[in-house]
DNA sequence: ATTATCTATAGATCTATAGATAATGC
DNA sequence: ATTATCTATAGATCTATAGATAATGC
């Protein structure tokens, strides 16, 4: 995979994808850190992982927090940044809502890796992720303002804004338990989330224009 | 806290809740594995939170994760045995629900420690754990069940029928978010769950019949 | 000279076991 | 005798650092 670069050869021929050797540590990584668990993770089995010694991982990242948050930081940059034009945008937010959580679903359930049961890993509570949970939150919150505007649309349940938000993570308990996603999972979970704020209206119509404007093919309309 | 018992006394003196030395210990470990994560709080750790020492705990727990293993059975059981009973009873599968879910989320956010946060770790995916994924997995299954009787009655869409679950488990994410639930949590979740399946009733005379059953003082319809 | 690897290891854990000890129960 | 604790420790880690080595770049 890598050609030949700089420093010493390693002994071992390179398995991972990745351009670079930060890449295939990191990929590396986010296999073990969901299928075994974080702190039971080893950074020796990082290494074996990737092909090199224990101690060469130290040369990419001073610690073993530094890998978890690289990693963890790449899964909510994106959704941060749609979140943030979408809300920025005039009109109707309905299908605002819908564009955001079909995308941030299709992340969720199409990553490599399922990253987002890291999320509330109890680890990530000490200051070294406050980064993180920042991020995070306020992702949250672009949530329950979008959603807050559909409530007022519909007349929809007030209390309930803050479970788009929850549906689309709850994308990562699906994907943990059945090891995997359906196809139509992001589109499930849009429709959920208008629903259960109280919009009920052509739902075939509103993924018509989610999938127009992401250029995600559509899923149709199971009901 | 415990009165002298039976073997040699303690050097210091109980600081935990519970009768016997085992509940003493399943309290610390669970406050330890929620704050600080499972693999990272040490049998030390436990023992220091007890206030005996380390080897003591080998007394009542053969391994590490049998003391897990206890704490999340405990998690299940009521869920499960409810559920059962729910599904046994017939009529209209709305109401049935309804009680299921704010049974369940009261318990989720009223719990001690938020026992939750653990389902997901990936260190649970071992042959160890099977037992207790099998058991979450059939209260799934329940809910399943439950959510497409009442996908049918209402006509609602095919594809949510796991969301209810979703929803009741992402009470863990909340409390694990805000530290906490807002006390109309359970009812939120529970109109919410009907919402997503397509029921659109009186939703305070639902609550008023779930908090009859349960015996729970209701809480007003917000919207 | 710079870079990325390697070898070797310090020092700090961590889980679990062996066996002694100090109570109560019979 | 039985029980629940204690002390002590074996043996296996684990993270991170120090310093050597083998490439490329200038």
């Amino acid at each position: 995979m890598r050609s030949e670069g700089r420093g010493r050869p390693r002994l071992e021929q390179s398995r991972r994808p990745g351009k670079t050797a930060r890449e295939e540590i990191l990929d590396a990584a986010a296999e073990l850190f969901t299928n075994q668990g974080y702190a039971s993770t080893s950074t020796r089995a990082i290494a074996d992982a990737v092909g090199v010694r224990q101690a060469s991982l130290y040369h990419h990242f001073a610690t073993k927090d530094d890998i978890l948050d690289a990693l963890l930081a790449g899964t909510v940059d994106a959704p941060l940044k749609l979140a943030g034009e979408l809300l920025l945008e005039t009109g109707p937010a309905a299908p605002r809502l819908h564009v955001l959580i079909v995308s941030d679903v299709t992340q969720l359930c199409g990553s490599r890796w399922n990253l987002g049961a890291l999320y509330l890993l109890p680890e990530l509570r000490v200051d070294r992720f406050e980064q993180f949970r920042l991020r995070r939150a306020v992702l949250r919150d672009h949530y329950g303002n979008l959603a807050r505007q559909v409530i007022a649309e519909c007349d929809g349940p007030p209390d309930a804004d803050d479970l788009p938000f929850r549906l689309v993570e709850s994308a990562i308990n699906r994907r943990s338990d059945d090891n995997g996603c359906p196809p139509e999972q992001p589109w499930m979970i849009a429709d959920g989330a208008l629903r259960i704020l109280g919009w009920d209206r052509d739902f075939a119509l509103m993924r018509q224009g989610t999938s127009t404007r992401l250029q995600i093919e559509p899923v149709n309309v199971s009901a």
